[in-house]
RNA sequence: GCGGUAGUGGUGAAGUGGUUAACACACUGGUUUGUGGAUCCAGCAUGCGAGGGUUCGAUCCCCUUCUAUCGCCCCA
């Protein structure tokens, strides 16, 4: 290697400007309309103590046993990189005891930031990504579910994205699942030696996502597998069947899928994900995922209350818009750029452009003495509106010109006039055209 | 963690085991001693991801590695 090169880590991204509006666009939506919905923006720690996410995701959950971005500080403590947004709320939510009577329930909380795991990049994923997510805790209507599915739709829609699709399964209470769990063991393991490699493992450790398999072998089995929804307790299907109703009452469309696994081991009752059914995008339909949960907050050691909450693949929902053509943010041209010639206007130049962003106007000049030409074309680049050229005669003079790059007209004026009444000068300039 | 494909300048790319690595766009300068989107002219990779090997000789062959990309697992 001749020269030390750097790269940016596997699977992370340089954000330039050309997106970077694009990303405060989404970003900002977010705040203001997630805000029409009372909930308060909470920043919280990118590592964590590294059992803060064991313990939440669960064990047996692969972000937990593989993808995790962990290692041990100069302290030897083991932290992670936070590879989703809810434990860290919880965990902040427990610690800074907001679960105290003096704070309304629901609390209701989103976050905005950046995600870590571990694993190998491709369409739609990345080592570190970002998502906007909320939670709500402290309360356990189906309401609250079915609000924070409406918000997710109020958004999407906002941004202008329609055709997309609700999916929504209840994973059922404790009771409900175990009794699920058994029957959906009884009736695969017969055909145990017909299932997929890899389903045989899934069916030790986490038999539910036997379900979610693509593989053809096994989908022969799911097809006719016992579904979920047949064994909740009367609790659960009495809160399934109000999330639904609600839906239906907000003319929110929504398929059931009762297939549907969700990735952490947390969730309870109410599960769902907003997909695109943009084809182009297939290997990251998801663009949003969320659920009910209970016994986190104990697990952290507060008192035991239910969450409800989602996150949003920040990434995923923008290359969805750029799919769509959805880019509602436009490069914002100049409103001037200052022309100045010969080493004498140095100084004039610079405190006329200082002067003009004074006004509140977008200001650049050029600082490599360049020609008229290189400036005027540097102007054009950047789409300015006005260029502003001061030489040596204008400098004697004590005026500058001021010229309209889309008319073509140009004028003369004085540069006290300039300092103190730019914004009038070009009204008049305006009326004269008109 | 496993498998497929790829890696040439600022960008899109052509190319061959052997003297100066096409072409286009962009950029810079000139054509116009101080005025933009056009024309024409000129300049612009001691280098073909990195490291090693084969060879008289490699950007082109082999190995390793890194990165990108697609898929599996899993997931936003």
């Amino acid at each position: 290697m001749a020269k030390a090169t750097f790269q940016r880590p596997k699977g992370t991204a340089d954000l330039l400007p050309e997106q970077t509006a694009q990303w405060q666009y989404v970003e900002n939506l977010a705040r203001v309309l997630f805000g029409d919905y009372n909930f308060k923006e909470v920043r919280t720690p990118i590592f964590e103590n590294f059992d803060v996410f064991a313990r939440s995701a669960g064990d047996t959950s692969d972000v937990v046993t593989k993808e995790m971005y962990d290692f041990h500080d100069k302290g030897d403590r083991h932290v992670a990189l936070r590879p989703e947004g809810t434990a860290g709320i919880v965990r902040a939510f427990v610690e800074n005891k907001l679960y105290g009577p003096e704070f309304d329930k629901p609390y209701k909380a989103f976050y905005i930031g950046p995600m870590f795991r571990y694993e190998r990049p491709q369409a739609g994923r990345f080592r570190q990504f970002h998502q906007i997510g909320a939670e709500a805790f402290g309360s356990t209507s189906p309401a609250l579910d079915v609000e924070i599915i409406a918000m997710l739709i109020n958004y999407f829609q906002t941004l202008g994205l329609d055709n997309l699709k609700v999916a929504i399964n209840s994973l059922g209470d404790q009771a409900s699942r175990a009794a699920y769990r058994q029957a959906l063991i009884d009736y695969l393991k017969p055909h145990f030696d017909e299932l997929s490699a890899d389903s045989q493992a899934r069916l030790e450790k986490n038999p539910l996502r036997v379900l979610d398999s693509k593989d053809p072998r096994d989908q022969v089995f799911v097809a006719d597998a016992p579904v979920i929804l047949d064994y909740l307790t009367d609790e659960s299907q009495a809160h399934w069947a109000k999330v639904q109703a609600l839906l239906t009452a907000l003319d929110i469309p929504f398929e059931i899928d009762a297939t549907m696994v969700r990735g952490l081991d947390y969730y309870n009752d109410t599960i769902f994900e907003i997909m695109t059914v943009d084809e182009t995008l297939k290997g990251a339909a998801t663009i949003a995922g969320g659920g009910r949960y209970a016994g986190l907050v104990e697990e952290f050691g507060g008192p035991e209350m239910a969450g409800v909450g989602f996150g949003i693949g920040v990434e995923r929902l923008l290359s969805l818009l750029a799919a769509k053509d959805l880019n509602p943010v436009t490069p914002q041209g100049l409103d001037f750029y200052v022309v100045n010639i010969g080493e004498e206007t140095e100084v004039t130049a610079m405190q006329v452009v200082q002067a003009i962003r004074g006004f509140g106007y977008v200001a650049e000049r050029d600082y490599l003495g360049r020609s008229a030409k290189a400036q005027f074309k540097s102007a054009d680049r950047y789409q300015s509106q006005y260029v502003v050229t001061i030489g040596e005669q204008e400098l004697a003079d004590h005026v500058a010109k001021i010229k309209n790059m889309a008319t073509g007209q140009q004028q003369t004026v004085k540069l006290t006039d300039l300092y103190t009444d730019l914004p009038t000068i070009l009204d008049a300039q305006g009326d004269e055209e008109e």
